[in-house]
RNA sequence: CGGGACGUGGCUCAGCCUGGUAGAGCGCUUGGUUUGGGACCAAGAUGUCGCAGGUUCAAAUCCUGUCGUCCCGACCA
């Protein structure tokens, strides 16, 4: 390609409206341009690493035995509502009206449409396993989009679906999967950890997220630098808090103390109280399926609501209004507690943490009152132990006791087994060698197409613009004549170099624009093209042309040399992504 | 949805506080000089100052509303 041919309209300057480093990069290099928040047109170059992303899976999961197919993006609302997700999605889902005013809804996932194929064409155990997979966009109505692509309204996703006869058949799919996904991003040049991870509103019981270290991420994870534990704050465990809970108790019973305008546990734990956050009970309410509840948690913990969402098996989970909390409870946030004015019919959920502790002081559910005495065993009701807590850094691993480190990080996959809960739903059976019918065991697993180019961006690039891995670069090589005049040995020479690069079946961009060289040399960094070779008189006077692998050190090649060289280069790059 | 910031030429931004005929740099056009790291000189074009109201003799500037963009938060009771 010819780079007057296409089109790479490269900004000097950084757009205002770009955060990030991977942001501010995909607009400077000329790779997209935003059409509104979260929307973006992909440019000819950002196209080409796009499509280069999309092959790579397309030949990973071809490998690991996936189908593919193409579904709707437009989806009927039946389906939706027949898996239940009509109701606990609808905040993500984009829903609008034909002109009968029948409603529709633009896919976010596919698990219900695939679903239905396959309760549709499939019957006989004999039939499994099937994977199928598709490269489709999505569209969620995201709360905030932000960080270009990387939370985006409208989105390319690869979403892939397995469906098996038993738990150890859907077992084997998923591990074939998550395998693909660590050959797949490794192919695309991204450092990438899998970590155990909350299913969230997919359901099922067990899966892996594949993140992207980066401190501009929208995950924390928590890992074991042993490498034998990684997971999302969302569902890590440890072995407790550092400062252990308090459990002996003094055999003082509760009392009650005045507390006027104290309603944060750090004003508790300030003069003239000196109450240390863990030895506070805090008291949360929620609104869960059944109604209120109350959660607690020790003063210095954070509640995890993924936990509380998981464990509790609820679907609508929200913190109560401070109407809905006086309500039930005649106290307002910063007084409340479980020891005495809880309604029998209100649940208490307690984080193990709290197990057997003792000398607590919590809310009196009575406002300006707090208590102090509080055995948690003796003075609250407690309807069931959780882990509730979030993980803090520091805390001791649970696989080899070593201090675990929190980290932010970049979700560019997840896999999930999902047992039965929408092949039930949706009636996708089987009948089996003995004639019994049952449902089909699934999985799905999903793939961040957009977002996954945005991470190569953002782990690879310097001061002088993007540093693409050779497998998702939009070139792989940048032809630079220095001079662009017709009868200019420079020119002759490149002309004759971008036909035989081209005849070698090489992807080179020839930079025939009549600009200077420094104005070529900053595009072709900022782009990011992985080698460079520029072709100018003083170094041809001397029979010679100049290779520059993007980031490394510059080469000295003859000019008889320079096509074999560059085959040569690239080939040997290439090689580094063939996995 | 709550909080904050910002909307001025294609881009980056100044001007707003203290109202008085809209600016700079980059980019663009023309001519010339340059030609191995985002050139230089000269001449030019480009704005209903996001939009709508209001105050005022006069609004980019003050007030109200609205739309858009970006950031933070949305468990810390």
């Amino acid at each position: 390609m010819r780079w007057s041919q296409t089109f790479v309209p490269t900004l000097k300057e950084t757009p205002a409206e770009a955060e990030i480093v991977s942001h501010q990069l995909l607009l400077r290099a000329g790779l997209v341009r935003k059409l509104s928040g979260g929307l973006y047109t992909f440019l000819p170059l950002g196209l080409r690493s796009l499509k280069k992303v999309e092959a790579i899976v397309r030949a990973e999961m071809d490998r690991a035995g996936g189908i593919e197919v193409l579904m709707p993006a437009l989806q009927p609302p039946e389906i939706w509502h027949q898996s239940g997700r009509y109701q606990t999605m609808v905040d993500a889902l984009y829903k609008l009206k034909d002109r009968a005013g029948k409603e529709w809804v633009l896919g976010p996932t596919h698990e219900e449409v695939i679903t239905q194929l396959v309760a549709n064409e499939f019957n006989s155990y004999r039939q499994f396993p099937r994977n199928f997979y598709q490269i489709q966009l999505k569209f969620r109505d995201e709360i905030r989009p932000r960080f270009g692509l990387m939370r985006a309204k409208e989105f390319i996703m690869k979403d892939a679906y397995s469906f098996d006869v038993s738990d150890e058949a859907a077992m084997a799919s998923y591990r074939r999967m998550y395998e693909a996904y660590t050959r797949i991003f490794a192919r695309c040049g991204l450092r990438t950890f899998p970590v155990e991870a909350d299913t969230g509103v997919i359901g099922g019981n067990y899966s892996h997220e594949f993140m992207v270290p980066a401190e501009t991420g929208e995950n924390d994870v928590a890992y074991c630098e042993s490498g034998k534990y990684a997971a999302n704050v969302e569902k890590a465990v440890s072995r407790g808090p550092l400062l252990p809970t308090p459990v002996v108790s003094s055999g003082a019973t509760p009392e009650k103390f005045p507390t006027p305008g104290v309603v944060t546990i750090e004003a508790l734990s300030k003069a003239p109280y000196q109450i240390p956050a863990f030895q506070q009970i805090k008291t949360l309410v929620y609104r869960i399926d059944s109604g209120i509840a109350l959660i607690l948690v020790r003063g210095d913990d954070h509640l995890n609501e993924p936990k509380l969402i998981s464990q509790l098996g609820s679907n609508a989970v929200r913190p109560a209004t401070s109407e809905e909390i006086f309500a039930s409870l005649a106290a307002h946030p910063g007084s409340l507690g479980a020891v005495s004015g809880v309604p029998a019919a209100v649940p208490v959920f307690a984080d193990l943490a709290l197990q057997g502790a003792c000398g607590m002081v919590t809310g009196a559910n009575e406002d300006g009152n707090h208590y102090r005495h509080v055995d948690i065993a003796r003075d609250i009701r407690v309807t069931k132990w959780l882990d509730l807590r979030t993980v803090q850094a520091g805390e001791h691993c649970v696989e080899t006791d070593l201090p675990l480190k929190i980290r932010r990080a970049i979700e560019v996959g997840h896999v999930f087994k999902l047992g039965t809960k929408y092949s039930e739903k949706l009636n996708a059976t089987y009948l089996s060698e003995d004639g019994q019918r049952h449902p089909v065991v699934m999985g799905c697993y999903g793939i961040g197409i957009t977002r996954t180019l945005q991470a190569v961006i953002e782990q690879c690039q310097d001061k002088d613009g993007i540093r693409w891995p050779l497998s998702v670069a939009p070139y792989e090589v940048c032809l630079t004549p220095l001079s662009v005049a017709p009868q200019s040995p420079a020119w002759q020479l490149a002309e004759q170099v971008y036909r035989d690069l081209e005849l070698a079946g090489i992807q080179v961009i020839l930079d025939d624009r009549d600009e200077r060289p420094g104005v070529k040399f900053k595009d072709s960094e900022l782009a990011g093209f992985p080698v460079r070779l520029a072709i100018g008189e003083k170094s041809l006077a001397k029979g010679e042309v100049e290779l520059k692998p993007r980031g490394g050190t510059l080469e000295v090649v003859k000019v008889e040399d320079a096509v074999r060289r560059v085959v040569e280069w690239v080939t040997t790059e290439r090689a580094k992504y063939v996995i």
